[in-house]
DNA sequence: CGGTATCCTCCTCGATACTG
DNA sequence: CAGTATCGAGGAGGATACCG
């Protein structure tokens, strides 16, 4: 209970069993368009196959559908297909999701916050390189 | 003013320039590899290539250099050449690479926390999926 | 020890075309 | 509208061999 001097960390490992666990479960939610979807269904509350694909241009229809299944596999959303025509699917975070969503929020802020730095740095690499 | 209910998320959208930026940012840290290694020197400290390349078992020799090149370049941590026979390299975090770490905590702890939540919502998808 | 260099293989991802 | 199916290019990443 004495000589650890540093208790700003809460972020403590594991059991290595679970570790391999998490790392699996890690490299599939540390995904770039899992990370972007989770913030825009965070952001704009349910919304509709096409609303999703406007609000990010840059993705194939073939990524997008393919994002949206895995993460209604992993729980993270739920789909909802009115029978209606034309047909009408609603996207919805579910609780797990929003839970993972607030998770990355650390990660969009650090990004927003260091994006400087982090162009910075790689200047001063780039310039070093040439150097030697 | 009145009627926005939710004041729970502090994770707040930004200038649209900005944000393409940020999601570059993000798809190049939102790596599984990339959050291991911050992970690994956070906990352990300054490290050696093999000390790393050990305690990642699952790693390629290939993969390793190639990740820990590109948080180098960005700025996350620091290569020290030991001019010494043999050959000694170390790797630490500098203070951006443990922000960042930080940031990832939230993601880990949640990974850890919501497995088996995941991995039931993988089965009961699956079931549905041959039912139908 | 701590890498490079090279080759080779998946597998992701985009583009296009078609459907209920 | 909200997909599925198919094809094809390219890059990620492993295996191996060699170097300072």
């Amino acid at each position: 209970m004495a000589a650890r001097p540093a208790p700003e960390k809460n972020c403590e490992h594991i059991d290595p069993r679970v570790e391999a666990l998490v790392t699996d479960l890690i490299g599939r939610v540390a995904d770039k368009w899992t990370m972007i979807l989770l913030e825009i269904l965070e952001e704009k509350g349910t919304q509709r196959f096409t609303q999703i694909a406007r609000a990010v241009p840059d993705i194939s229809q073939k990524m997008l559908t393919q994002t949206l299944r895995r993460m209604e596999r992993d729980g993270m959303l739920t789909r909802t297909v009115h029978p209606v025509v034309p047909p009408r699917v609603d996207y919805a975070l579910t609780p797990l999701g929003e839970t993972l969503s607030e998770a990355f929020c650390g990660v969009w802020m650090w990004a927003e916050a260091n994006l400087e730095r982090v162009e910075h740095a790689r200047e001063e690499f780039d310039a070093r390189q040439v150097a030697v």
